[in-house]
DNA sequence: TAAATTACCTAGGCCTCCTAGGCAAATGTA
DNA sequence: TACATTTGCCTAGGAGGCCTAGGTAATTTA
């Protein structure tokens, strides 16, 4: 019989377009078998299990959104800087909602630091330096904005900003300014 | 044979119990069953299926936490407000990890209006009283507010924080300082 | 071309969810 | 108190997901 080819990187980009199209607590490894049109137990030679799966798909989700978040800082800077990292996520989460959840998975610390977690947070300080921080503040100026933007992203996929004739979507530029009229004015300690 | 004495109430009380215990996605049927000595099968006449059950627990998490901010809130304004319903959040996700995630989870629209949620918005806007936001900047503040705590709090429950020296503890007491700034000075539309 | 490796298979065990139908305990009624 | 009704929990069983062991066929390497 004809083989389907398979192999770790090709199961983790389709899990990955599976998890945005039916959410990613809907990746199994049984409906990723199904697309492929082979039975589960061939994918175990590729995966070692389901949650490695999902780690998978969460690293490479992690690579796309750091990547992505470079490209939109690349030649801004301050309030500048701040709409275009802060809509390079949003739209991610908009583009690869699946993508976006797996994002957040827990990973344990070793897998995490191996992730690229750690450029996350490096953008996010090159954001700051357009303003003017020094640490301890810039450290807990990062955890702000990524708490807010991460926030925001949950809430508004869960639908919590529904009930008032307020969209989501005039908040957002609203909620940017502000982040950075903080930025501006961070208080004393 | 004697009666285990099981009712809908009882079923999800223990739920939230076996969600802080062991977290919310592990809270199964099967496990409920097995907590109190049934079968599995016995638990459909109180609860229609594990969806049921885990909305439930949500909806359980949402009211307590509710009453949490309440009580914080009461005679407070001002700054104080703002971190007192802050640690409200921050402490019952602390103490109930799984009752905070199962309140976090995504509910369909009817669901979300029959249940605290709105409570938990009115509380936002008494936060807000303090300060001098008209509409829609309180909305968006609202929303800024509420992404900041909910994002936080699931950055430090998944280890985001622990990859730098300055301790979850110690930026959280400064993000408060600074987001009450922001309040005072809200930037003009 | 033969050997070694790799890709996928079958079979089967365990777990969770859930339905149907049954009996026995508790409760209401005469 | 005796019977009827309701209700609580049961057994049986199907469907689907996770995963292992062991096998065979396709491909690569020597």
């Amino acid at each position: 019989m004809a083989r389907a080819g398979l192999n770790t990187e090709r199961l983790t980009r389709a899990g990955a377009e599976l998890a945005d199209e039916v959410g990613f607590d809907r990746v199994t490894v049984s409906a990723l078998a199904r697309r492929f049109g082979v039975k589960d137990a061939s994918l175990y030679s590729h995966v070692r299990s389901s949650q490695d799966l999902k780690t998978r798909i969460a690293l490479l989700s992690l690579e796309e959104l750091a990547d992505r978040a470079a490209a939109a800082l690349a030649g801004r800077a301050g309030k500048d800087a701040l709409a275009a990292f802060a809509d390079a996520y949003r739209d991610y989460a908009r583009e690869h909602p699946g993508r976006y959840a797996a994002a957040r998975l827990e990973l344990d610390p070793q897998t995490a630091r191996d992730s690229a977690a750690g450029r996350h947070s490096q953008l996010a300080r090159a954001v700051l330096r357009g303003y003017d921080l020094a640490e301890p503040d810039e450290t807990d100026a990062v955890r702000l904005l990524g708490s807010t933007f991460h926030g925001y992203i949950a809430l508004e996929r869960a639908g919590g900003f529904q009930h008032t004739p307020r969209t989501s979507e005039q908040s957002w530029p609203r909620i940017v300014d502000a982040l950075d009229a903080l930025l501006r004015n961070w208080p004393a300690g």
